[in-house]
RNA sequence: GGGCGGGUGGCGGAACUGGUAUACGCGCAGGACUUAAAAUCCUGUGGCCGUAAGGUCAUGAGGGUUCAAUUCCCUCCCCGCCCACCA
């Protein structure tokens, strides 16, 4: 009897209120019990779950499930991002406050995941916009005030109009709000930063170390942080006591320098131009440049504008007096803000030399063309070459003197060697309401002052209107703005920014290792024995933010001494994205597919399974209705042979459902004794292709097509398959847990849940057949087959082979050149 | 512009270390059951030629190495993602 959509509600929540009562998945430390932590990144809580949490959480609990089979402690915890915006905005729309907002988004999110069947352990349930959640991040930031690691500077910083609030340089996309995706502008202001620059080099070096995370991602944090080897070079300026100092990567091209650029907001730019005749097209200039949008000044193929200072700068390898300009391609920001330009052997140099028809000069000859001179350049000549107009230094490959020059200036006093970076400390406040607020006290008296760890924390009031426009709401909160200064007691004021959420999702890894703490951070003991995460899983859009924050936390955790592991994550997956029509499933695009819609109908077991059998966890997944039902299909096809085989125990379906009309064939548990010898080699094939599935990089859908292998053999096979069927169920158990449950009841196996069953284990020995078949190729085609015992002789197998009519047919009559076995596969003859 | 992935039937995707390409599923076609349909079950299913046996061509295109190439090498085309005036 096929089950039925109802069947499936009854099963599934059935074993929910079982898994819920016995606490099934609760993890407790256990230091002689090997561990396995595993954890998706946490959601927002929007209030409902989309395609891309399923999947994501869906892996997670297979990875979680099997481990605990396989006998691991497994710790598998959930909780919410609950700070951020989209509750203010929310809260503007309802007329409501974000805290009501956003508890009800997270009641229903709970109710959601649970609908799904995951193995979380409910008890470290934990929400970050909890006071209890958000005191320890103003600790956090307390201890890095203390260490000097947060610091508040004025300067020039990436503006939101739309959200109104900073961005940290991560935050900025193609130039716009990664959030809204509007055009980002630069303001002047103060505000908090957190100094993650201070980690780079260790947090560079060690992306040596996880050598279980992809790849690219490992290069997109590389490239993020942006160490690069170069010189400092000082050009005195002329006719003045002033130096400029310039970064460059390429001091092998340093004789080839035919003028300097400086940034617009060089700090010298003013003083160099003070009195001269350009001064005040210059200042006119820079007034332009600055009030352009960041995005705009930056956007690539982009003209490249500038003006001579009236001055000039001395090259000191050759004394020459070559023009200072200011150029908006020119970056304050990095290195010196400053550059020596060399148009023939930098492209963007080249493109503001031809605009503003400014002198180039040849240092590296291009051995492909030996002759060419500047006059026929029409581009910029980037590759290796010989060293031309370079003094001591001509005909050196440019690689070589690249070391040479560097280290030659050095030495001369013309430089040093330096090492800059492109990572940015980051700006961590927000001008916003719903976030931690920032525990910082301002006196008069005695400057910023830290709120003491004993008041902590410094709770958002609940008082705040928010309307979503004129600066932090916090700062329309008197009872909030005003206090006493903790050192001198005389009136005073906090701090209205509140921080940035990559905050909060920073170290949450670890609060989860003991939530429930409310002395300390987290138990030293159990992030011993928890951490680091052994499996951790989200989407590629954190390989940066999210991801490198977490490691600078957690590197800085090591520093405190609370932690002794130096990176959080062993192993990262990034799930593909969920496709429908080959679009993105988004709700601006309108395409999605609502996952409460798929469980009323196939249940959560079906979802489950098809998503993880439609495409290999790390690729696109492109939606498919029919895929379901095959899902289905397949669920319901193993869900009857189990029941055909057990009967009794079976939930009862209503009496609308029309019944099929094949009788039950009851048979007698506990006949069998002898199984038949193929169905066992498919038992024990499975059983190893499953495991490596999972052991060789979670290919959940090649694990999934061995178990339909398996299922087909038992169909084949009919009797004497209790043995292949309990197996299947089993290997089922992570993927489809609410249909494998049942299913394990009806079989009536000691252990009470198949979630704490061991997995199956196979027999090698009994992989082995008495009979193989060898393809035999003549030439390079297969022209037969044979069936022989495993490790025929060649002399036998070479008899056999020529037997064979379709062999004989192409090598009967020629010679033999080459005879080749592939042992137990494949034999190839090469006749002339 | 730079970097990293990809390109296999009508579709999603398999293929160990170079060893019988297209597992598994979807879809489709035919059949069984049914008054009928749904569901279910059975059979077939890369293209071309052939009644068949069989042959032949196929893993983005072209070349190379090899007894043997989706896999290795060279040239090129296309798609996706990330970074992008970083000196």
């Amino acid at each position: 009897m096929p089950y039925t959509t109802n069947d499936i509600k009854a099963i599934e929540s059935k074993w929910q209120k079982y898994w819920e009562k016995h606490r099934s998945f609760r993890a407790a430390a256990a230091p002689n019990k090997p561990k396995y932590y595993v954890l998706e990144m946490f959601p927002y809580p929007s209030g409902k779950i989309h395609m891309g949490h399923v999947r994501n959480y869906t892996i997670a609990d297979v990875i979680a499930r099997y481990k605990m089979m396989q006998g691991f402690n497994v710790l598998h915890p959930i909780g919410y991002d609950a700070f951020g915006q989209p509750a203010e905005n929310a809260a503007i729309k309802n007329k409501t406050n974000p805290a009501d907002w956003t508890y009800k988004c997270i009641a229903q999110m709970h109710d959601e995941l649970k609908k799904m069947g995951f193995s979380y352990d409910w008890d470290r349930e934990l929400s970050t916009c909890d006071a209890e959640y958000y005191k320890w991040n103003q600790w956090i930031f307390l201890k890095m005030f203390e260490r000097g690691l947060a610091y508040k500077k004025a300067s020039s910083v990436n503006w939101c109009p739309d959200c109104e609030t900073t961005l940290a340089n991560e935050e900025v996309i193609n130039g716009a709000c990664w959030r809204c995706k509007t055009v980002v502008v630069q303001k002047d202001l103060e505000q908090w930063y957190l100094k993650i620059t201070q980690y780079a080099p260790a947090l560079l070096d060690d992306l040596q170390k996880l050598e279980q995370w992809p790849s690219r991602v490992r290069l997109m944090q590389e490239n993020w942080i942006g160490k690069s080897y170069g010189v400092e070079i000082y050009f005195k300026v002329k006719d003045s006591k002033e130096t400029i100092s310039v970064f460059t990567t390429r001091a092998d091209t340093i004789f080839g320098a035919t003028y300097v650029v400086l940034a617009p907001e060089h700090p010298l730019v003013k003083k160099l131009v003070a009195g001269t005749p350009q001064a005040k097209e210059t200042l006119a200039f820079i007034e332009k440049t600055t009030n352009k949008s960041k995005s705009l000044r930056m956007s690539g193929d982009q003209r490249k504008e500038g003006v001579f200072t009236g001055r000039h700068a001395v090259n000191p390898v050759n004394n020459e007096a070559i023009p200072i300009y200011i150029g908006d391609y020119v970056l304050m920001e990095y290195g010196t803000g400053a550059i020596m330009a060399v148009p023939t052997h930098d492209q963007r140099d080249f493109e503001f030399a031809k605009e503003h028809k400014l002198p180039m000069r040849i240092v590296i000859q291009d051995p492909k063309n030996p002759g060419i001179t500047v006059e026929k350049m029409t581009k910029a000549f980037e590759e290796e070459g010989i060293l031309v107009n370079s003094g001591s230094f001509d005909q050196t490959p440019n690689v070589e003197a690249k070391k040479n020059i560097a280290e030659w200036m050095q030495d001369q006093g013309f430089g040093k060697m330096s090492v800059h970076w492109r990572l940015r400390d980051w700006l961590i406040s927000r001008q916003r309401y719903w976030g931690t607020p920032i525990p910082i006290i301002y006196c008069e008296a005695c400057g910023q002052v830290p709120v003491p760890w004993r008041q902590l924390p410094v709770e958002l009031p609940k008082d705040v209107e928010i309307t979503g426009e004129g600066g932090s709401p916090l700062a329309r909160s008197r009872g909030f703005v005003e206090c006493t200064c903790p050192k001198c007691n005389k009136p005073a004021r906090r701090e209205t920014d509140t921080m940035a959420t990559f905050f909060d999702s920073s170290w949450y890894f670890l609060r989860f290792c003991s939530a429930r703490n409310n002395d300390e951070i987290f138990d030293a003991k159990d992030a011993a024995y928890w951490m680091p995460v052994d499996q951790y899983i989200g989407g590629i859009e954190h390989a940066i933010l999210h991801l490198l924050y977490s490691r600078f936390f957690t590197k800085f955790f090591k520093d405190l001494g609370l932690i002794t592991m130096d990176e959080p994550f062993v192993r990262l997956l990034t799930q593909g994205m969920v496709l429908k029509e080959g679009e993105v499933m988004s709700k601006s695009r309108g395409n999605t597919v609502d996952p409460d819609e798929v469980l009323s109908r196939y249940g959560a077991d079906t979802l489950r399974l098809f998503i993880l059998f439609a495409a290999p966890p790390e690729d696109q997944l492109e939606w498919n209705d029919s895929g379901l039902e095959g899902s289905w299909r397949f669920l319901n096809r193993v869900y009857q042979m189990v029941e055909k085989r057990y009967s009794s125990t079976v939930i009862q379906a209503p009496s609308s459902v029309i019944r099929s009309s094949t009788p039950v064939i009851l048979s007698p548990k506990g006949e069998e004794s002898h199984p038949d010898p193929t169905l066992e080699r498919e038992r024990n094939k499975a059983i190893k292709s499953v495991t490596q599935s999972f052991e060789e990089g979670y290919k959940f859908n090649t694990a999934i097509s061995h178990m339909m292998v398996l299922a087909n053999a038992i169909d084949k096979a009919k009797t004497n398959v209790d043995a292949a069927i309990e197996t299947l169920v089993l290997l089922l158990a992570p993927f489809v847990p609410h249909v494998a449950e049942e299913m394990w009841q009806m079989m009536e196996k000691t252990e009470a849940s198949i979630a704490h069953a061991a997995w199956p284990v196979f027999d090698e020995a009994a992989l082995k057949t008495a009979v193989i078949t060898m393809a035999v190729q003549v030439n390079g085609k297969v022209r037969g087959q044979i069936q022989v015992a495993p490790d025929t002789a060649q002399d036998e197998l070479r008899k056999l082979a020529l037997a064979d009519p379709g062999v004989a047919k192409y090598a009967q009559d020629a010679a033999i050149k080459k005879f080749i076995v592939v042992p137990n596969k494949l034999i190839s003859i090469v006749v002339a």
